[in-house]
Formats: C-alpha cells, sequence, structure tokens
DNA sequence: TAGTGGTCTAGACCACATA
DNA sequence: ATGTGGTCTAGACCACTAT
C-alpha cells in the first residue's frame, strides 16, 4: 500500500535506539557524534543534529557541548500523567458529559484558597460549585474559586453549558497551570454530591491557574476512588515524542 | 556579568509567545508563517521553522502542513504529572531513603498480576514487599511483581541498598512504563506498614514496565493518603520546553 | 589543537492546502 | 498557481572540553 516514507533524521534515531535496545549502548555509553554519524550515515549535520536533539527530548541522550552524546540513565527516567478538563477527558472516551451548578456565589475567601491565589485576609472571591456527570453518573465535584476582578461576568455564565475552566480561557489569553493529586476522605457533602460508599475514599486533584504570572483561580476537583483513575501513561523510548491518555474506569 | 546571549529562534518564539500573551494572537489566530516570519525577522527560514516547531512541542501553537500555524486552544491543553522513582524522589528532596525487605518469594501470581503480565494462570513469579521510609517514616509500600525468567537472580538481591526498580533496569536495556493512580482504602497489611491511621485512604500507583514489547514487572505503590501527594507541574508556555516536579508534602 | 555540541544561513525539493 | 509546512544539504562561526 503506502510506500511509508521515513525521514532520514527519524532513521537515524531509530539506529541509536536500536543499539540501545540492543545493549551494543549502555547507560553513560558514548552515542557516536554528529560528525560521526555524518561520516557513517551519510546525512548532513544538521540532520545529525536533529536527530540527536530529539533523542535528548524523549530523555534517551543526554548531550554536553564539547565533550559528546551519552545514553541517558534510565533510571532517572521519570513517566507523566497527564491531567485533562473532565469534559474533555469524558468526550475522549466517546461518552456523554453533563454537569449541573449546585452552588455560585460570592464569598469572602477561606483560608487556603486566600493564600492558594494570594489574597489578603478577608478577599471576596466567586465561587463555583458542580457536579460532572459520565454518562448520568456523578464522576467529579469541582469546587471552584476566581478572583473576583479577573471575571467579572462570571457569576452570569451557564456552567451547565460551558464548564467553568472552559470559560475562564476564553477570558485568558494564555495560562499555566499546577496540580496536586492527593487521596483524601471526603466530607459529607462531597460524598453526597458524588453517590459513594461510606468509607470510600477520593481522588482528589487540586488545580491552580495563572494568568499573566498571577493565580486567578484555583480549583479542588473531586473524584469517587471507586469510579475513576487518573490513568496512565507511557513514556515510550521506542516511539515517537510524548503520548499520554486519561482513562475512566469502568470497575 | 553576563551578557545573557538569547539565541535567534528563542527571540522569535519569544516574539510569538509575547504577541499571544498581549491578547494580539488568539486561539485559532494565524501566526506568521516562516516566509513571513523570514521577512519580518530577518532570520533564516530554518531558524523559523524551529522556532514555530518547538513552540508545536510545547503545545502553543498547531501546524498543518500546506496551511499554516495556528495558537492552539488552550482549552485542549493538558498538565503533565511526573511520577519518579520513590529513591529519587525523596533524595530530590534532600531527606534519606531507607528501604526494608518485608518479603522475598517465588509466589503463583494472582489473576490480576498474570493479567498485567500476560502470564497464563499458574505461572510463576518472584514477589518482592518492601517499604519505604523518608527520614524514617514510612512513605510508600511497594509489591513487585516480576516475570521469573526475566530476572534471575533478582532473589539474591539485597533491595534494602538498591530499590528492585533501579537493579531492575540495570538489567534491562529500555523501558517503557505505564501507570494509573488511584485512592483505595488500604487493606490491613497495607495500612501497618505505611503506619495509618483508621479510615486513612492511600494514595495506589499501579505501575507496570516493558522491555522489549513484554510487560516485565508490574507493582502497586501504596502511599499513605496524609502524608504524601503526586504534585503538580506548570506547564508553562511562557517557559522553555517541559519540566515538572514530583513533591511530597510536610502536611 | 582537535573535537564537540549550539547555532545559523541560503539555498533546495517535496506533498499538500487554498484559491 | 501560489503559499504552506516538512525535510535536507553543505557549508559556517562560536564556546567549550579534552589532550
Amino acid at each position: 500500500m503506502s510506500a511509508e516514507r521515513i525521514p532520514r533524521y527519524q532513521q537515524v534515531k531509530d539506529l541509536i535506539k536500536q543499539q540501545i535496545s540492543d545493549g551494543t549502548l549502555k547507560a553513560h555509553d558514548r552515542v557516536p557524534s554528529e560528525n560521526e554519524l555524518v561520516r557513517s550515515t551519510g546525512v548532513s549535520r544538521m540532520t545529525a543534529n536533529r536527530a540527536l536533539c530529539e533523542l535528548t527530548d524523549e530523555g534517551i541522550v543526554e548531550r554536553v557541548a564539547g565533550s559528546g552524546t551519552f545514553v541517558a540513565d534510565l533510571r532517572a527516567r521519570s513517566t507523566l500523567l497527564e491531567v485533562r478538563n473532565i469534559a474533555e477527558e469524558v468526550a475522549l472516551r466517546g461518552h456523554t458529559h453533563t454537569a449541573r451548578v449546585v452552588r455560585l456565589e460570592r464569598v469572602t475567601a477561606d483560608a487556603e484558597t486566600a493564600t492558594a491565589l494570594k489574597l489578603g485576609a478577608s478577599a471576596n472571591v466567586l465561587h463555583a460549585r458542580l457536579v460532572h456527570y459520565e454518562n448520568g453518573a456523578p464522576i467529579q465535584l469541582e469546587d471552584r474559586y476566581v478572583i473576583a476582578s479577573f471575571a467579572s461576568e462570571f457569576m452570569q455564565q451557564d456552567f451547565a453549558q460551558e464548564t467553568p475552566s472552559a470559560y475562564l480561557s476564553t477570558i485568558a489569553p494564555l495560562q499555566d497551570a499546577e496540580h496536586v493529586v492527593r487521596a483524601e476522605q471526603p466530607d459529607r457533602h462531597v460524598r453526597e454530591h458524588l453517590d459513594m460508599a461510606k468509607g470510600e475514599p477520593c481522588l482528589l486533584v487540586v488545580r491552580r491557574t495563572w494568568s499573566k504570572d498571577r493565580p486567578v483561580t484555583f480549583a479542588r476537583l473531586y473524584h469517587p476512588g471507586s469510579r475513576f483513575e487518573l490513568a496512565g501513561h507511557v513514556l515510550s523510548p521506542g516511539r515517537r515524542g510524548l503520548r499520554a491518555a486519561d482513562t475512566k474506569t469502568s470497575r
């Protein structure tokens, strides 16, 4: 069928990855330099450079200017988990996402929220609490706090149609995000909203989002431990780049 | 002090990121093409290409061959969590890691393990159970299963000195890894080994590792919910590349 | 001094999009 | 037909490292 054209830099990458898989090259071993690859494979130096740079980005080799390129120590490798928006995550599974707004109010920030948003003691923040459903089953309770001055029309939104996360990204130009994942015992409100069994723990994702050097929103996302997991990913040295996937179990 | 030399491709990247931050460029807007950047900034096309390619890798723009380059929709952005080996993680915090071997045996694989390792019903696997400590406090119970034929000297190792993960990586040339994170109620053994309070949930990381297209080891890593969290990361459009960090709390 | 990686250029050919 | 991104080349200069 298709000729499956493979770029030359990819061929060089595959060559080196093959030698690492073989055992020909071991951790900390020296990898052929750019000039050596030019001679041995016939590619130009820029192409050899691209191959080695991409292997560096993938964590497979390490480069030291003036010294050489070396096979990275796999013990130092780390695996990545991807955390997505709940609506997108559900959609990716081909399921239906719905949301219900439980609360939408202007409140005085509690201590944790004030700290997270770098606000003074009795600052006002906007608060939305909603439950997200996947095919009708509750899978996330979202407790979101937003700096009032950042989103002036926040209180007029219909978050059952567009999630707070999606809405906020339409009014903010660019955002950094910070996540923490914990296992916690839910309080009564969380347990009831998520229809959780007694004693069932929840997987909590705390997310803080920046816009232009300032944290502007802070969210606690509770998930029922028995029906939700952050699923993993393969940091795959044998494939191209980084890919990740979130999955919900049907456990 | 230092002249702080900034490469030209980086200047081009900063230029575009600046326009996105400004609001000059919004999601789905067209970004200047390589040829336009050549004309407007004076760099060569390869340099413009590098700038745009790196922005693509960072998830800031999307490129469509034949069509153009466009600002990525931030709603589609996802954040990454990094999962490291426990010994390395502890060391990164400047703390002392110790481990105690609770069990080291050859057993018949249970159903979950057999499935995870793609083994038949009554296959034998090697099993190690150990507790990891950070400055003397237990933070991880590791239940690891290894395909017997993969690590013939597994039973003779001193895992208090070198963790199973580190040992396995010395005998395997290259590995893929797959992770799942869950919140669970620990059983009695886990709770006791980790010195957990009654009702305290645990954060469970299940890790499966491949060597040459075959899963060779499978581990359940239990962490006390009150003393451990997978901490976040900033997918930072404003900075270079992807960086992530794991942290343990001192809560 | 010779080798290394880091960067940059000014061309080039191709497949594909849009019009 | 033109423009786009994807790839590739054969040079080049630089800072750094090792000898």
